[in-house]
DNA sequence: AGCGGAACCTGTCGGC
DNA sequence: TGCCGACAGGTTCCGC
């Protein structure tokens, strides 16, 4: 589910109900989604804050201890008294008084790291989209350096994080280049664009509150109204949206792409 | 160093 | 109706 937009709601949402408020339980269903540390020890404190970097989600707390998330494929926080019904798949939960956040997760991919001090789960993470270091220079900077083809790049977290697969085509296709273009090959005016539409359409899926592939769900229930606003993800066999085209799927590091080979020319 | 492929899981959908 | 393979929004590890 969690492209970087999705995230970003949930960050929101978690802003607004937890904050400042005593944790009186931590319950895990599945031990093995907790990646590192006991997640009871935050019994009695409460978080200050949530974050964002990349896809990860980050639970600052009163104390020294920081919470750590990553919903890869199928994770997300639900607020309890924001549903009526409890659904399946609950692999962790956490208590305010009478209030309860859950963490669910169908492929249990995701999961939750608890450290100390400064110490983070990821290995490397690159720029985010939108930090102000993110510019056209500094992006041709870093596309220089690889010569893979740009897709895998843009999907490469270690160099930008927050791009996903459902975003890289779309990115791809507003600037108008083909995802099979090796990174280092492109000139200034296409990174130009890759930089103006990255920012752009992530800004515009956040405020449409994510995008609806196939089962995302706001942390309230409803859908994220994004879906509609793809212009070539999950779209092979349909016309193009500019040029009436037909849109092909391709294959690349084992990941759908897609992509109009009339408005982006290989 | 950088790249492609396998692995980690469960659910859904389309074809026969 | 039912079974079976393909596919799904992500990341890490391993071998070349």
């Amino acid at each position: 589910m969690p492209e970087l937009p999705e995230v970003e709601s949930i960050k929101r949402m978690l802003n607004e109900r937890i904050i400042g408020k005593p944790i009186t339980e931590v319950e895990i269903s599945l031990p093995k989604i907790v990646r590192h540390g006991d997640l009871h020890r935050m019994i009695g404190g409460s978080f200050i804050q949530v974050e964002r970097r990349g896809k990860y989600l980050v639970f600052r707390t009163d104390s020294d201890l920081t919470m750590y998330s990553h919903l890869r494929m199928s994770g997300t926080f639900i607020w309890k008294d924001d549903i009526d019904e409890i659904p399946g798949h609950i692999r962790a939960s956490i208590s305010f008084g009478d209030e309860k956040l859950l963490y669910r997760d169908i492929r249990t991919f995701g999961g939750l790291w608890l450290y100390e001090n400064n110490q983070v789960p990821w290995k490397s993470l690159g720029v985010d989209q939108f930090d102000e270091k993110f510019t056209p220079s500094f992006l041709k900077k870093l596309l220089h350096k690889h010569k893979r083809p740009i897709k895998a790049v843009l999907l490469d977290q270690a160099i930008i994080a927050g791009i996903g697969n459902i975003y890289a085509s779309e990115i791809l296709f507003a600037a108008g280049v083909h995802p099979n273009c090796r990174a280092n090959e492109l000139n200034m005016k296409e990174i130009v664009k890759i930089c103006e539409k990255t920012i752009s359409i992530l800004k515009a899926s956040i405020d449409s509150g994510g995008t609806t592939f196939r089962d995302f769900k706001l942390s309230d229930g409803r859908d994220g109204e994004f879906k509609g606003f793809l212009k070539v993800y999950g779209k092979a066999g349909e016309s193009c949206s500019v040029c009436n085209s037909s849109i092909q799927r391709i294959v690349q590091s084992q990941r759908s792409t897609f992509l109009c080979p009339e408005c982006q020319p290989e």
